[in-house]
Parts: structure tokens; C-alpha cells; sequence
DNA sequence: CTTTTCGGCTATCAACCTTAGCCAGTTCCG
DNA sequence: CGGAACTGGCTAAGGTTGATAGCCGAAAAG
């Protein structure tokens, strides 16, 4: 029996990529080990449960969108910035909702856990955009949680389908980003 | 062996407790059955699969979240309506995280679902919460849209855990229907 | 070339969803 | 009131999936 040459890298980008096609909740070890050429037992030689692996896929994929979004809001500012950032991670989220899906399901084992350094990454990149709107540093945590909360909630409600209506959603999303990014620029014209 | 009265309304009620209480995901039929006072098999009389009750358990969630929706704005318009629908969301996701992630986890099975009208029932109260802020009928639905996908971001944000630091969730909430609201009442000052 | 390690495999178990079929309590009708 | 039909419990059993134990040949180490 001729070996198969797998490593836990390798096992959670291909289930990674198995997540993307057929949705996080229906990977299974089964549908993976067939993927690999592999018996389901065999996968336990490099991951250690499925929680194991669901945390690996979490990982990567909160690891990738901090990269994306670094690299779109690189060398911008502001609006600029906002726009660039947010379209990054709404295309990342199409092009892997069952990575992303993964990075919203899996909690963090401890306070070392590498996936909560992934996922400050990404806040890490929204709030140095947001320096760009010289923000009151007293608000400048609750216009974080928001345009998290935008982001993430646009992307998991078009991921899901959840936009009946397909008047064009593209232009809703960026309708929004620009609603935010006035309110933005505007937030100290008002006491 | 005497008979419990189980109803496929009392199944779902109970089950939907049950989901807010160890969240959604962990629902099984035997956990169901045993808060039943009833052996597994025995649910299958009044519910033909899981994907049976989940959807029973989502349309519940959307027919309530869809009442207190109403309820809240009910007498109400602009700013005070918002303001009112929003913390009303917020309040039910919070008391019923189960029943909600039920509601976005499960796909409607076909045209006439009553899901469909029990979600088009959350939307038809936004929409008219929107109206008046007089808003020009061509950006309605992204409004519209913006608002679903804050109030939704946002509450599974929270019910999943993820706003680390609890620097005051209520007020980053508040600041934020603040934000929108403001928006909202000056979109047209700006062409 | 021998020895050790490692990564496949088969066999097996436990948990969960589901169906089949039995049987007693309930209801309905003569 | 009494028997027939129905209903809603139950036990038994099967399929799927996650996980472990332990074997055994291939690769690596010396």
C-alpha cells in the first residue's frame, strides 16, 4: 500500500477546499478521506478529532482574510481604505463561505490560541483603517463593532441566500459602504 | 404506559427552549425525547425528521421575532420607530439564540413555505419602519438591506461571543442605531 | 542490512437519526 | 355499554458518522 504523502497542512486545505464546495456543516470525515484517496481512519494520523480539524480550517481562513484585507487597504487611507477593505472581504467570504463559515462556528480552546491571533489580525487592519477617519478615540471601539458587524452580517446573509429580491446586490453593498463612510467622515459635525 | 399528550406545538415549543438553552447545533432527538419524559422513537409521531422540527423551530422564531418586531414600532415612526425595532431584535435574539440560529439555519423547502412569510413578515415591519424616514423610493431596498444586515450582524456577533472586549456592548448598540439614524435622516441632504 | 518509526489499513464501538412493527390506552359508534 | 378502530406510546433493529485499537508494510535512520 503505497503512502498517500499527507501532512495536517495539506489535510485542512484540501478539507478547506472541500468545506467551500459543498458547505461547512456537510464535511464530513468520510466525504474528506474519499477526497484524499484515504480511508476515514487514516485522517487521524494527522488531525486529531474533527474539532481538531474545524479549528484548523478557522484558522486558516481567519489568517487568510487578514492577509486579504491587509493587502487591499495597503497604502490607502480612509474612504479609500474602507472601500478597498470591505470589498476584499466580501469577495473572500464568496470565494469561501465554508472557510469563513468555519471561522464564525469554531470558539477558541484557550487564551493562546492561535485563531484568536488570527482574528485580532483582521480587527487589527479595520481599526487602522479607521484611524484614517480621525475618530474620537471614546467612540472609536463602537465604529469598529460596527463596521464588523456590517461586514460580517452582509456577508453571511448573502452567502445564505438570504437576499430575495436580486436587485442588484452589488450595488447594495456598495450603497452601504458609502452610507458608513459618510457617517464616518461626518461624526464630528454633530456635538 | 400512560400517554404524555405530546402535540406537534408542545414538541416544538419544548424543542425550542431546549435549543436556546445548549444552543441550536446541540438539539438532538434523544436530548428532545428525554425532556419529553419519552423514548426517542416516539417524537417521530408528531414530527417526521429533525429537518422537520428545525423548521418548525425556525418558523416559530420568525413568527415571534416577527411580533415583537411589530409590537415594538407599533405607534411609533423615524428615529423612535428604529430605535424601538431595533432593541426589540436585539432583546429576542438575546432570550432565544437557539430559536434565531434555527431561523437563519434552515432553508425554506419551497415557494410556499410559511417561513417565507413569517421572514417576509420581519422585513415588511423594517419596511415600514423605513418609511418614514422618507426615504427616495429608489434606495429603499438598500436601506432596507443595510438594516437587516446591522441588526443581524450584530446579534449573532453578540450571541456568539464575539465582541471580546466587553467594553459595554449595550452602548456600541446604541451608538450604532444612533449612527444609522443619523444617516438615515440626512440622506438627502447629499445629492 | 537491520532496526525503528510512521502512515496506511481492517475491525470495532458508540452516538445519533430513522423505520418497522407491537400493544395498550383512547375514542368513536352501534 | 361494548366492541372496533385509531392513536401514541414502546422495543428492536439498521444506517451513517466520529473515533479508537491494533496490525503491517513502507520509509527513514544507523
Amino acid at each position: 500500500m503505497p503512502r498517500a504523502g499527507l501532512t495536517p497542512a495539506l489535510v485542512t486545505e484540501v478539507s478547506a477546499e472541500l468545506a467551500d464546495e459543498i458547505g461547512f456543516p456537510q464535511l464530513t470525515m468520510g466525504l474528506l478521506a474519499e477526497r484524499l484517496g484515504v480511508k476515514t481512519p487514516s485522517l487521524y494520523k494527522h488531525v486529531t478529532s474533527q474539532a481538531d480539524l474545524n479549528h484548523r480550517i478557522a484558522t486558516l481562513a481567519m489568517t487568510e482574510l487578514a492577509d486579504a484585507i491587509r493587502d487591499a487597504t495597503q497604502g490607502r487611507a480612509g474612504s479609500d481604505a474602507l472601500i478597498a477593505g470591505a470589498h476584499a472581504m466580501r469577495l473572500y467570504v464568496k470565494k469561501h463561505p465554508g472557510r469563513y463559515a468555519a471561522g464564525n462556528a469554531v470558539k477558541p480552546t484557550g487564551p493562546d490560541d492561535p485563531l484568536i491571533a488570527a482574528a485580532g489580525r483582521v480587527l487589527a487592519s479595520w481599526s487602522a483603517m479607521l484611524h484614517g477617519y480621525r475618530i474620537d478615540p471614546s467612540q472609536e471601539i463602537h465604529a469598529l463593532r460596527m463596521v464588523r458587524t456590517i461586514l460580517h452580517g452582509f456577508a453571511t446573509l448573502e452567502v445564505a441566500g438570504n437576499f430575495r429580491i436580486d436587485a442588484d446586490v452589488d450595488v447594495s453593498f456598495t450603497w452601504m459602504i458609502n452610507f458608513i463612510d459618510h457617517g464616518l467622515r461626518t461624526l464630528n459635525d454633530h456635538h
